[in-house]
RNA sequence: GGUCCCGUAGCUCAGUUGGAUAGAGCAACAGCCUUCUAAGCUGUGGGUCAUUGGUUCGAAUCCAAUCGGGAUCACCA
């Protein structure tokens, strides 16, 4: 790319005018802002030293010899020591002509393609899921769409929290009051279902602690004796066990409410190579804490809980085995570590996981590194903040939680209210109808969410959400559907044929987008670099934005010679293939119309 | 209190391997549809880049301190 070229051919005119050999960092060759004259820029500061001359002398003298050294330079201008090079349009057709047509383009020439297992979603098996779990479900699917695309072998994981109190106190609830419910009950989706019981015993073990508060416990005490939480021990005791009636009401539940989290991940457009369970890992996890114990990295305490004393390391002491010999997360966070190596052996293992947990993985890290597991070294926390409501924290105790299935809902319907309400849906059939709002609603939801840098707390507004005007999905599957409008109309005549256009000059709209789709290739690289589908997101809206401007200023059908309309027609084109392969990887499907 | 993250326009966010006069969208106001889809385009107003100091040719960006906000420091997961 001649971006490379300009770098290798200033450090060549550094030496050849100076004599110093400059590394390949100092030189920093930048797009020329749009108020500028220029497709490059080279900012000469670093190089004064070496010519003790003037910022503006030092410009000419280096942009002269690059001028000779690279022909496709056409001329170039010098402010306040800032080299704006300028390309001919010769430069950028042949980049049309080259690119275009290339499926692969964008696909960043990976030297050292490597293996990545990507776990992302990990709901627990309680409640449904929220607004939280979106961000995090599309967080993931778009990380791994992103390194896939960069040449990466990737296998995403799910790991279901379906073992635990929590659980347990679903399951009580359940067993206490379902016959009371079978009326409201019907029909209701099953993770929506366990979600309801999980409430009611929030709501009765709490009626519980103020009734002994009242009789005089303390907040610790009331919560500690509580019947129903002693129950629910009881049942986690049980299960851990194998006792048949528990087991077995535990498979009920989960069987249901899988099916309610599959309906959700179809809507979303999420999907997984594997589930892990950690009903299963966690007995994993109990034989390398046994192993540790005989090799003294772990120790037990006189209650027989074992322990590991990470205080050397910045961290604290950590339970590993409660004294009841029942594991605890981090227990089977180890079993999983090393069944996933044993799957997969991949070079790097990403957990995208809310950033509340980087303690966690903290301590994660250091066990692992203890136990020599070769994961250790290669665990990267892929920390995500926190999605949080205009008044404040969303608080599921509370409550105040967004619905993951009533938040889809709610887009669809309003994607449906707002196309029919502009009169985009003539000449549909209702399966296209439904079919658009869907590829609509998602993509605005979808979007919102991953335009904000991962590792920032994000305000979700509803109403803000749902629009679908300005920096939004609907922005750029709108561009996308304009090209794919002028396509349909332009198909078998003169202006879809393939001319000589290198002799065409460009306007300044023509080159603008030429050059934005050029930094395509690039963004990918960054975007998998930094496991950021903000940086993408972000790019898309650009591209998006810059083609419209195009589309406003250079006609294709009405353009008198053909050439320059089959030139345009090309660069939007291939601007449409951008789009959509982009958005393909923030899992944001392209309508053809709209 | 310890550790980590964040602080940019009224609101939601870009911009952070140091580069030119800090950008979008929403909201407000004013224009553009007999002309490829107006879910669009153009324009106006709106900023102590939390504060202070430092590093240097140059700082929203790096460093330090301070102030605000959040997370975490569970025998919850």
């Amino acid at each position: 790319m001649i971006h490379q070229h300009i770098i290798k051919s200033t450090i060549k005119a550094i030496d050849t005018l100076y004599g110093v050999v400059v590394e390949e960092k100092t030189v920093s060759v930048q797009k020329t802002r749009k108020e500028f004259t220029g497709d490059f820029t080279l900012v000469v500061f670093p190089f004064l030293k070496y010519s003790k001359k003037q910022p503006d002398t030092t410009a000419k003298e280096i942009g002269t010899f690059l001028s000779v050294e690279i022909p496709l330079i056409e001329r170039f201008n010098i402010i306040n020591g800032f080299l704006n090079l300028e390309l001919k349009d010769a430069y950028w057709i042949q980049f049309l002509m080259t690119e275009g047509q290339n499926q692969s383009f964008g696909t960043p020439i990976i030297k050292n393609p490597i293996t990545y297992v990507v776990e992302y979603s990990s709901p627990n098996t309680n409640k449904p899921l929220h607004l939280g779990h979106i961000r995090n479900n599309l967080l993931g699917q778009s990380v791994s769409e992103i390194l896939a695309f960069s040449g990466h072998k990737v296998f995403r994981v799910n790991l279901v929290n379906d073992r635990g109190i929590h659980i347990c106190k679903s399951m009580l609830a359940w067993q206490k009051w379902s016959h009371e419910n079978q009326e409201s009950d019907k029909g209701m989706k099953g993770d929506h279902l366990a979600g309801k019981y999980y409430v009611m015993f929030e709501n009765e073990y709490r009626k519980q602690i103020e009734d002994l508060k009242n009789k005089g416990k303390s907040e610790d005490q009331a919560k500690e004796e509580a019947p129903l939480i002693n129950e629910a021990r009881e049942l986690l005791r049980l299960w851990e066990d194998k006792d048949i009636a528990t087991r077995s009401l535990w498979q009920k539940m989960n069987d249901m409410v899988f099916k309610g989290f599959d309906v959700t991940y179809e809507k979303l457009g999420i999907s997984f190579d594997k589930t892990y369970y950690e009903s299963e890992t966690y007995l994993e996890g109990k034989k390398i804490v046994e192993n540790g114990l005989k090799s003294g990295i772990f120790y037990q305490k006189p209650d027989n809980s074992v322990w590991i004393d990470l205080t050397t390391d910045g961290l604290d002491e950590k339970l590993l085995l409660r004294a009841d010999g029942t594991s605890v997360y981090i227990t089977q966070d180890l079993g999983t570590a090393f069944q996933r190596y044993d799957d997969y052996k991949a070079d790097k293992y990403l957990y995208v996981v809310g950033n509340e947990q980087n303690y966690h993985f903290d301590i994660l890290k250091q066990i692992l590194l203890k136990l020599k597991s070769p994961v250790a070294g290669n665990l990267f926390h892929l920390s995500y903040g926190m999605v949080e409501l205009p008044d404040g924290k969303m608080k599921s105790r509370e409550g105040k939680v967004v619905d993951a299935d009533d938040l889809i809902e709610e887009m669809f319907f309003t994607a449906k209210k707002q196309t029919e309400s502009l009169g985009k849906i003539e000449g549909f059939s209702e399966n296209e109808a439904n079919a658009l709002f869907h590829k609509l609603s998602m993509g605005a939801l979808k979007y919102f969410i991953l335009k904000v840098d991962p590792k920032k707390n994000m305000v979700f507004n509803p109403e803000e959400s749902i629009d679908f005007n300005g920096n939004t999905g609907p922005f750029i599957q709108y561009a996308y559907v304009r090209i794919m409008s002028i396509v349909r109309k332009t198909e078998n005549t003169e202006i879809s044929k393939s001319y000589d256009f290198s002799k065409l000059n460009m306007n300044h709209n023509e080159k603008s987008l030429l050059k934005l789709i050029y930094s395509f290739p690039e963004i990918i690289q960054d975007a998998a670099e930094t496991l950021s589908p903000a940086l993408l997101a972000n790019y898309l809206y650009d591209l998006a934005k810059e083609f419209n401007q195009y589309y406003h200023e250079c006609p294709i059908i009405k353009e008198a010679q053909v050439e320059k309309a089959a030139l345009r027609l090309h660069i939007s084109v291939f601007c449409a293939g951008i789009l959509k392969k982009g958005m393909a990887l923030l899992g944001i499907e392209m309508p053809d119309k709209m």
